[in-house]
DNA sequence: TATAAACCTGAGTAAAATAGTCAAGTATAT
DNA sequence: ATATACTTGACTATTTTACTCAGGTTTATA
């Protein structure tokens, strides 16, 4: 189980962001250049933030990114669900009548895989991006 | 993020053996046929697992597989770690002085895996497979 | 109004990881 | 003897990841 780069450089780029954004929308260059991410990269990953309504696009010069939510209100679990990073334990959900791998009943351990999505997922949905900054900003002192 | 096949195969398994362990080894070819997974691949976790001492091969005819341990004293880490399923969130914890993405400090977003990996390996060690074992008795009833 | 900064979109692709298969063994109960 | 079952290592197709590339469109401002 791992989390990937889209995931983390998405939430990377959101508290940048978030920490920029009270005084002007902040260019995918700037975060590109202080975050280390490929540019290119970065704007696939906020093409879904926009689509998911995280962000807020302002095009032409000076323009950039600015949180369209709160930050308070924007969960890491908004955030993973946008760029499609998703805790994905167990293939056997939907089928809730064939069970798992073909079986006529739920696998032995289907409840378990259950248990440890709601755990994860309890984490993501308690953080917001207002945690993070404060969190950081903190650590400056 | 995403849990491989590996690692949930390696815990159906052992909850598989846990149950019929009392009397006689199991056989990888039985646990094959109860679980529909491929007998080579059984092969190949159940190497992993007995290199961790997590179970115990008999050879020959009527052999197979033991637990080498207390099914209690089975926590979910010890398997995901035997089959190398581990929680990966960041490349960046060893170069403890280069700090992340080659930057000179912690990225924004450092103590946020840390705090996500303790979070989901606290559900891995308190969980073991006589619980999954109990778990799952009890259901049937 | 020209131009450059910045967003927008879709296609393509190299490398890595995954999920196995295959082949050729060795050990042992019956 | 022989069949059952563990043992090992190499191999491979598929999928996923982590990008790059090439072309746009929009708009502030000089």
């Amino acid at each position: 189980m791992k989390l990937t780069s889209k995931g983390r450089y998405a939430v990377m780029a959101l508290v940048d962001l978030a920490r920029f954004d009270n005084i002007n929308p902040v260019s995918l260059r700037d975060i590109s250049l202080r975050q280390g991410i490929s540019l290119d990269y970065l704007e696939q990953i906020f093409s879904k933030l926009r689509k998911k309504e995280i962000v807020q696009s302002i095009r032409g010069t000076q323009g950039g990114y600015i949180l369209k939510r709160k930050a308070k209100e924007i969960k890491l679990t908004n955030i993973f669900d946008a760029v499609d990073e998703k805790v994905k334990t167990v293939q056997c959900k939907k089928e809730s009548k064939k069970g798992c791998n073909g079986k006529s009943t739920k696998c032995l351990t289907h409840n378990l895989w259950d248990e440890l999505e709601n755990h994860i997922n309890n984490f993501f949905e308690e953080k917001s991006l207002e945690d993070l900054v404060k969190d950081n900003s903190e650590r400056r002192i």
